[in-house]
DNA sequence: CGGCAACTTGAATTACTTCAAGCACGGTGG
DNA sequence: CCACCGTGCTTGAAGTAATTCAAGTTGCCG
């Protein structure tokens, strides 16, 4: 909250736009480019741990990653935390909040975040001028509607062991996809975080993390998991991974 | 699977659509309404416990539900299934599989259903032409999104009696918005729909629901469940409800 | 009448939580 | 330099919540 957060003018032209580049996105044309370039209102970057946006804000605001990690959760009055999934570059953020008034979740960065400020005011221009963009959009919010049918199935209906494995396949493959790592392979959580994703206590989720590090599927690290074999994590869990195709993004 | 399935010409004209007069949803201007009446191809009836779309299949249609009751599900190999959400009048279906290719969830019907039919290759036209239109499907998408995170809440972190008093007051109000309930407010789910959705097993879920029962917030009866203090559910399980503004439909 | 589907109940077992204590590390201030 | 926190990870033991097993009831349909 009382993080460091400094926002500048465009930096990073999106003609230049570092993710644009990347195998795994869509590409635009020159039309599309243009009007991206001038949504864009400016950047943003926030220290790791700060809190991006909050549940019951009226933000004014719509983001797009451009580097780091963050994830989205919700609390009970009690202040039992539920992680409801992770965001990573090329991610949207607050099109809750932009398309129905208030957000019903928050947003926390888990490394130092950069953002692209978007103008909630001209997204009704984006659905009247840019219908590819639009369709992106439905896009991207169907395909989180579809990530979430598998957290819940997972949490659900998988045991503890098998939730893990699942949770860290999924968030190996989507690091991946993205070119995130650097050489080496490690999610910057703790256990805290994945036991609040899995539904699980800290304690129970710290057994069952050493029972795949026994099994050589991870390792865990100072301030994070290395994934070793996120095939083996993914046949644990009977998980078929996410679709390959590219995908859009603002 | 084999049960029946009657597809018919457009019987209902969308100009005399039962849902278009209920006070939840938004209305139409004539323009909006004359393209919608050309993107409906015909009607389709199904019988209670039908499968309406399947995981795996490239639907080739996008459906509005007119009338009834159905679910989401997901299957892992070993058969235990998740109910990922219900669906009630006015919600869409097969967007999935009509964005992204192929369904990646399961629905079956829980009362007989009726179905108006949309040609997916036209889906293109609407963002062209109908920006409100498109900026709906948007909104459609988000919403689920919205919902489906707070059943990951429940899921993960609120005890069996909270999940179940959550889950009730959920449908309760929902269905209650759509003036779905002729007098007798009778959710028809079994305690196996309602044990699959919590991700309980269904002599837990049970002995949970007889103790909602006991503490005069529902009553069981043939074939559902009887909602008698949809706040008191909504108050046991720190749930604020759903937004009340009118939402769309196509 | 028999058979199936949905619900019920008690008892034994397992999975997971809570409590409690301790260790390793990095940063801060004396 | 060392003492001292605080955070994150680890571990064992006791307690609770939920599952599984097993059997029985009820109502409905052919």
């Amino acid at each position: 909250m009382s993080k460091t957060a400094t926002t500048n003018d465009t930096r990073t032209p999106c003609e230049l736009c570092p993710l644009r580049g990347k195998p795994s996105f869509r590409e635009f044309d020159a039309d599309e480019l243009d009007f991206v370039s001038h949504f864009k209102r400016g950047e943003l970057a926030v220290d790791a741990g700060a809190t991006i946006l909050v549940e019951g804000s009226h933000s004014a605001h719509l983001f797009t990653v451009l580097s780091g990690w963050a994830f989205r959760y919700k609390v009970l009055e009690d202040g039992r935390r539920q992680i409801l999934n992770y965001v990573m570059p090329g991610d949207l953020l607050g099109l809750q909040g932009t398309i129905m008034g208030e957000m019903q979740h928050s947003v926390e960065a888990l490394s130092p975040v950069t953002l692209c400020v978007f103008e909630r005011d001209k997204l009704m221009t984006l659905y009247n001028r840019h219908a590819s963009l639009a369709f992106d959009l439905t896009w991207i919010a169907a395909q989180e509607e579809r990530i979430l049918d598998e957290h819940l199935l997972s949490i659900g209906r998988r045991s503890a062991l098998e939730r893990a494995a699942y949770l860290l396949a999924y968030l190996h493959q989507r690091a991946s996809a993205i070119e995130l790592f650097s050489g080496r392979t490690v999610l910057p959580v703790t256990q805290q975080h994945i036991a609040d994703t899995l539904g699980l206590s800290i304690v129970h989720t710290n057994k069952t993390l050493k029972k795949l590090a026994e099994r050589k599927l991870i390792r865990w690290q100072e301030r994070g998991c290395d994934v070793l074999d996120g095939q083996g994590l993914a046949d644990l869990a009977e998980w078929n991974g996410i679709s390959e195709g590219k995908r859009p993004f603002i």
